[in-house]
DNA sequence: CTGTTAGCGCATTCAG
DNA sequence: CTGAATGCGCTAACAG
């Protein structure tokens, strides 16, 4: 006993069964001291937990998983991850679940409700305790399949009529009738739109345009862009300054982190309280027009 | 017999017995149909098929990677998911790990390695097949770590002299002397420099800052921003053209898909070949520096 | 507060 | 080409 010292890469990695051994109790104590110390004794569970560092112990979460059916794992899908406006949100979410021991499975639909739904077959092998979905458009099978697996669902960035479980979002048409508000109020008249191929995108776009025609305005334009753009604008005095300076003419501006730390704690609190029936929750995190000399 | 048809939440979801039982073979002849197609008959294939969607079967990945010891699982590290730079290899390297059947787990350093060292800690309880790295600055807890599971490990976006595992990215060292040698060969002498709080973004002030020397040429002066910085540029004229068209007046392009493709199949590879030795790979995908009219 | 028993769902041996 | 037995490492029940 005590060779087990170097840095060898060990055949087999230390288990349960090991560390209990080497701290002189059962398997089951090391299992409680790691997961619910408040069932332990203090001794015990510093004895366990010298034991763990002594044998380099790193629990191994599949057969948790297996054994408990929690898998400690968190779905979160996004269209990409270039779009900076996820960024905040990502961040603050992944580490409010980190925080609660969860970690986060990373998908990329690419703005395709196909490709959502055959990453969501995967995904759901892995039976994660939480699945988070950027908006609202989804494949009939996908919602099928989440309807019967009753796994909590957080649909983000949107609001609709028919959540599938919980929504925390913001309704697109109203940005769509705010900005049509500002710009009206400022007096301009004469306005164009450039959108991102993007659902919510289209929508706050139809939105603006039936708010406008409300007040007699037509736009002048619109253009569509593929998924990866990129926009510069250029002009001589007093429009460059305006345009470049930061914020930029005018802003629709969301509270990213806000809405990652709110959906991470309605996941917890529906895996917390898995009983609870499954009633929809609608979250409004609204959203704020920002423009020059607003703010 | 036939009265699994609903859309109910069953009780329990259904697993390789009950799809074994509805197609009338063995479960491991499931399995096979399943992961290993070429070893089962057509017939019995269909009819496996058959069986999984009558009961809406999904395979438990968490059990099969017990009983396989391999997750299926690859660990991608970040800094922070905010900044572009990493989007497109992310993008590229979660797409192709994907068609090969992997999932990725997200973790977010935020630049420093304590955090990652403890994220490294609680992500191999998953015992992920394979990680990713960003850059090659890592607690020595994490490189003992590393070193002893064996796990494939991809550092990326940097190269040094003694990589854990395997390397992929490129010389910031070379880049400063790079971008020394184009701004001096373009003439100007009169520079400053402005970098994120990050170890690669003063590595690469550094260099500049020493093959300026070398010219002669002394640095005007520099800012360090912290993490989540912006920058704009104002001027009148001609500066504000050129600074805010797109390229900026000089940028150092990195072809990040090919290296988020490199390191999908580094990983892979070694995934597909673990009795080959752990020998170093450090793999050089290099840069380019892109200015104004030099395209 | 601690231990015993049992089983999570699957894939890896081996046989046939 | 298919099946039977066994165990992956852990935790949920119960008991003491």
């Amino acid at each position: 006993m005590g060779r087990s010292n170097s840095l060898a890469r060990s055949a087999r990695a230390p288990t349960l069964v090991d560390v209990a051994k080497v701290a002189g109790v059962s398997p089951i104590t090391v299992s409680r001291a790691l997961g619910r110390p408040e069932l332990v004794t203090a001794v015990t569970r510093r004895r366990v937990l010298e034991a763990v560092r002594a044998t380099g112990y790193v629990p191994n979460l599949a057969a948790g998983a297996l054994a408990s059916s929690r898998s400690r794992l968190v779905a979160v899908f996004l269209p990409t991850i270039a779009n900076s406006i996820f960024a905040d949100t990502v961040q603050a979410l992944t580490e409010r679940l980190a925080a609660a021991g969860y970690q986060t499975l990373l998908g990329l639909t690419g703005y395709c409700p196909e490709q959502e739904e055959a990453l969501l077959e995967a995904v759901l092998g892995r039976r994660p305790d939480g699945i988070v979905l950027t908006g609202t458009e989804h494949t009939q099978t996908s919602r099928e399949r989440l309807a019967r697996v009753g796994i909590p669902v957080v649909e983000a960035w949107d609001l609709s009529a028919k959540p599938l479980d919980m929504q925390i979002g913001f309704s697109h048409e109203a940005v769509g009738q705010a900005v049509a508000d500002y710009l009206l109020g400022k007096g301009y008249r004469r306005i164009s739109v450039v959108t991102l191929d993007d659902p919510r995108g289209l929508r706050r776009y139809r939105s603006l345009e039936q708010a406008l025609a409300t007040q007699g305005v037509e736009l002048l334009g619109m253009q569509i862009l593929p998924a990866p753009a990129t926009l510069a604008v250029m002009g001589f005095g007093d429009l460059s300054s305006a345009a470049h300076s930061h914020p930029p003419l005018t802003t629709i501006s969301i509270d990213g982190p806000r809405i990652g730390t709110a959906i991470a704690e309605a996941l917890l609190a529906r895996i917390a309280e898995p009983t609870l029936a499954r009633q929809p929750l609608r979250l409004d995190v609204g959203f704020e027009v920002v423009g020059r000399g607003s703010g």
